[in-house]
DNA sequence: CTGAAAGCGCTTACAG
DNA sequence: CTGAAAGCGCTTACAG
């Protein structure tokens, strides 16, 4: 069995080169101080036995391991698979390998705890997420404790190499245009708990279309909710009541546009007919349910992929050119919830 | 800052306890040989200076990390997110870590590569879920590699100390009783792929309740389809144009469900009037369709503890009495998909 | 550009 | 029940 045939070791290696180990620890890791012929003879007994380090010895030698943590509360199945995926296909063929730390941001211990976990288990880098990556105290503590980290946000918080951007108003206005083009005038938007920044860029996108259409601005059409299906139902509710009720209304997630449909459904309102909606993140369901929703899609397995390039790329403080900040734009899927207002 | 303060170490627990640092090994491994006044005498420095043994220098000295790994190719982000949390609910506290390797059974690679990732980082144990768990040959491998493992599946394909088992067929049984016993005679079955074996499970439970009641078997009523929502659609229009078409279907799982609903609502047939709809899994947009669908849902954060707990647990060779297996039973959901037939 | 020695923080036979 | 020595497979100053 595999585990009974002894692995090979770098001491084999280096027997097998004629160098020493130090020589073939160099060749590993890079070194450029290691002659061309060298690092070829090397380099050609390490493939043809298909050696490679041992990242447990690795890990203690450099006190260090070669562990990516994904610290996320982010609530949706889909956004934390989806961008897992993401961060493994640039891991794959690496050394690195993904471990998963979900939190609750809600508990008094939960930044003791990733502290613990990240100097414990000796974690590389940590990839975090939104609204984890707002979180300016816990991000002080990962960096205090020598760990690395990439934050995926929808403002800037960092340097360039510590951040993945997300143009979250961007998307917004996108769906904010779209509904304005086909002629609504009273465009509601349900906007998601103050708390998280991206509620924030949704909602000021969408203030900037209504300047742009020369819609005034109506603050009893914006409500805050709890980016949940039953707090987008309830103030959706609220909204069909009115005596002048929106034609149209964006949310800030898919979660509460299934509120309004439901909503809509019990008031006997017909969508798209009488009242056209606009969600944001493109979750399985939108293309479930029917009519299909509209929706704003952020390419959330790319946003994994740059955010671990940057995480275990070279990290040199002698960088020449100052790097740029990566980020990306959400596109506007449109399907079915959407037409002109009644 | 932590990482410059020096990590306290077995040495100066030994040192500050008066005893050797093997001493300290063996009462951090629970090792019976060492008197109970010692035990305590270190224990109390272990935990006045919270002292915990670096994983990387045990794994290298143990050759084996204390890495868990979930092996899964289960397409539902939702599977995947709530078993991941089930497994973490036991592996918190303990020194494991929870690693993600996800897989494509389609690919001629995937068992070489599963191999290679369980070598290289000495993976103490896999948790495979279906379908993984129903492949043999990529089990032997592993095991090969003197990795343990836990399946969960719906057939018995292991020893008890490597099973999670699961009662598909029960619960199957559950969702064609509640609509027999709606007074539904002409019942559909859109089954899921051959093979996987949940689908055979699925169907037999089906089958029994037939029985049961006393309904003779249709075979044009039961078809297959691939699980997904498209093939779920395209079977439930083929049922739907039948001259004596089915007043209700039980699907292998939510997503040909929602098929099922996608073709009743082209149909201008009317959920739960017109027809009864039952799935499988309890996915989220179960409760966030209208109607809200009726479904058959497994544990499955309970199902990922157990499995971490049987993984972990320790293994003695010398066990007296046989492990029982561990099972879990599904339970019908009822919503308001379901109707008596028109 | 290359090597011998020491060290990372544990565990494992082997003695006693 | 307890300890001294060697070893797990790497990297890091320090020389040369």
């Amino acid at each position: 069995m595999s585990r009974s045939k002894r692995k090979i070791t770098i001491n084999d290696i280096a027997r097998l080169s004629g160098v020493s180990k130090k020589t073939v620890s160099r060749v590993i890791n890079d070194s450029p101080k290691v002659r061309e012929r060298t690092r070829e003879k090397v380099m050609a007994v390490i493939e043809e036995h298909g050696y490679t380090p041992d990242p447990q010895a690795r890990a203690l030698a450099l006190r260090r391991s070669s562990l990516i943590a994904m610290v996320y509360d982010n609530p949706s199945p889909q956004y934390v698979v989806t961008m897992l995926r993401g961060i493994l296909d640039v891991l794959e063929g690496t050394s690195f390998q993904l471990v998963m730390k979900p939190v609750d941001r809600r508990s008094d211990s939960y930044r003791q705890d990733v502290l613990r976990f990240v100097e414990q288990q000796r974690i590389f880098g940590a990839i975090m997420p939104p609204s984890v990556s707002e979180d300016q105290e816990l991000i002080d503590m990962v960096a205090g404790a020598g760990c690395r980290h990439v934050r995926i946000a929808s403002v800037v918080l960092d340097t360039p190499e510590n951040t993945v951007k997300t143009h979250d108003s961007d998307g917004a206005a996108q769906a904010a245009r779209h509904l304005a083009e086909l002629g609504h005038r009273r465009i509601a938007h349900i906007r998601g708990p103050k708390m998280f920044r991206s509620s924030h860029e949704r909602l000021r996108g969408f203030k900037e279309v209504l300047v742009e259409y020369g819609i005034k601005l109506d603050s009893k059409l914006i409500l805050e909710a709890g980016y949940t299906f039953d707090t987008g139902a309830q103030r959706a509710t609220e909204l069909l009541r009115m005596k002048n009720p929106p034609t149209a209304i964006f949310t800030g997630n898919d979660e509460m546009a299934l509120g309004v449909y439901n909503a809509a459904q019990k008031a006997g309102i017909r969508i798209p007919d009488d009242l056209s909606v606009v969600g944001f993140d493109d979750t399985p369901i939108a293309s479930r349910i029917w009519p299909n929703l509209s929706t704003v899609r952020l390419p959330i397995r790319e946003m994994g992929k740059a955010a671990a390039e940057l995480l275990i790329r070279d990290r040199q403080p002698a960088r020449s050119s100052p790097l740029p900040y990566v980020s990306f734009s959400p596109s506007l899927v449109v399907r079915k919830s959407t037409a002109p207002p009644p």
